[in-house]
DNA sequence: GGTGTTAAATTAACGACGTTAACTAATATA
DNA sequence: TATATTAGTTAACGTCGTTAATTTAACACC
């Protein structure tokens, strides 16, 4: 029987610890191959006690995913220091691509897991704002270089750009996650490909694609 | 209690009735939404009979793919016989996106779902076999296209080209199947991310991009 | 120190799931 | 007609997410 919970901060502690957990097991084996009684038999506890602190297991799911998109924003964060709005595209594209390559089953659990919609009862993450939300960014530095003219004229939405640049990243990564182990398709580097995509879709966006070379 | 099977032909109707209630429930409510007990109930027989025609709900949703992925690449075989390279590129991808977008369960599960992926054990799929696998048909046309010199001078392989735009289209749609009900992302017109894609992509890679153009 | 009160945790249970064993009834074959 | 095979069933096992009922420990107050 664990020891009793006495403080707040206590009771903190072990949500924190319910949550690690939980990313632990579903990063391993995904989400559905792992049972509440699993995740509460890692920590010492009963199942029930996950309830306490989650109403059930998409609310604990929804949690850890939080959790890391805040990690990810922050990292992104650096990034828009950067003065030219291009390059700042680019290492926006290339730090994302980073954190799904490193952390491919936690960007499993964030981008390629269709869910619920996302309940705005049970996430604490504010989307569109910058500073925990990684698609606002990008969205933000796309529109600030096309108001800035920087794109093709015929392009006339901004956010349908900031989308396909998104698309484009995670097309590349989540192919490598789901698919870069079968030995059916011969992959070629996986920055090679990453490059090809920042570089070829830049160049058909960009109104003078000049700028997209020294990558 | 259904009517006995008298004939070999008799009980293959009953594996297609299986394959085809179990392929509308499983589009309609995913995979994991849908039990065994249910799509036997759909055609009036107990749920161990499906055990008699499948192994195990596994073999069933596999069997329930390929028949997919083959009429996939049936209808990419007729693209193919379009002239102009090109514009057979451009119609691999449309016709590979609309079928990702109607059929997002079992495209989930061959592209968007790691370790689950193609078994060999269990899948009749050819890989490689260009009337079987959509993949080697991209990856073909892509070839003639860049032996005809139609790509820029810089791009030097023509699978990474394959791959790359293989991965561009994916990229949409696979955002589309997981977060398209996601409510904090205005989503553009999926066709309109599509067809930026496309263009973006072609216009970045084409030696000549004005090709690229007519969609 | 005893006595409630309350919060934290537990055990036990419900209904549904995938799957399998044991069984039944109808057909085919001898 | 007797027997073997086959197509189908019911019943059951163990696991799942979840909840109700219950126990346990720490604290406040007399």
């Amino acid at each position: 029987m664990p020891p009793r919970i006495k403080s707040e901060q206590d009771r903190e502690k072990l949500r924190a610890s319910i949550l690690d957990a939980a990313r632990t097991l579903f990063a391993e084996r995904g989400i559905d191959a792992v049972s509440m009684r699993e995740i509460a038999k890692k920590i010492n506890y009963s199942a029930t006690t996950l309830y306490h602190h989650f109403a059930d297991k998409e609310a604990l799911l929804q949690a850890v995913c939080d959790e890391d998109f805040l990690k990810l924003a922050n990292g992104m964060h650096q990034v828009m220091l950067l003065p030219d709005l291009v390059a700042r595209i680019q290492a926006l594209g290339k730090g994302y691509a980073m954190f799904a390559l490193q952390h491919p089953n936690h960007y499993r659990l964030m981008f390629m897991t269709p869910r619920a919609p996302c309940n705005p009862d049970i996430t604490r993450i504010q989307q569109g704002n910058t500073e925990q939300d990684a698609y606002a960014q990008l969205k933000l530095v796309v529109r600030d270089a096309f108001e800035a003219g920087l794109f093709r004229p015929e392009l006339s939405d901004s956010e349908l750009i900031a989308q396909t640049i998104w698309a484009g990243i995670h097309g590349v990564c989540s192919l490598q996650i789901a698919l870069g182990q079968e030995g059916w398709i011969q992959w070629v580097d996986i920055e090679a490909r990453l490059q090809l995509m920042q570089s070829a879709m830049l160049q058909g966006i960009l109104r003078h694609p000049a700028t997209a070379n020294n990558i």
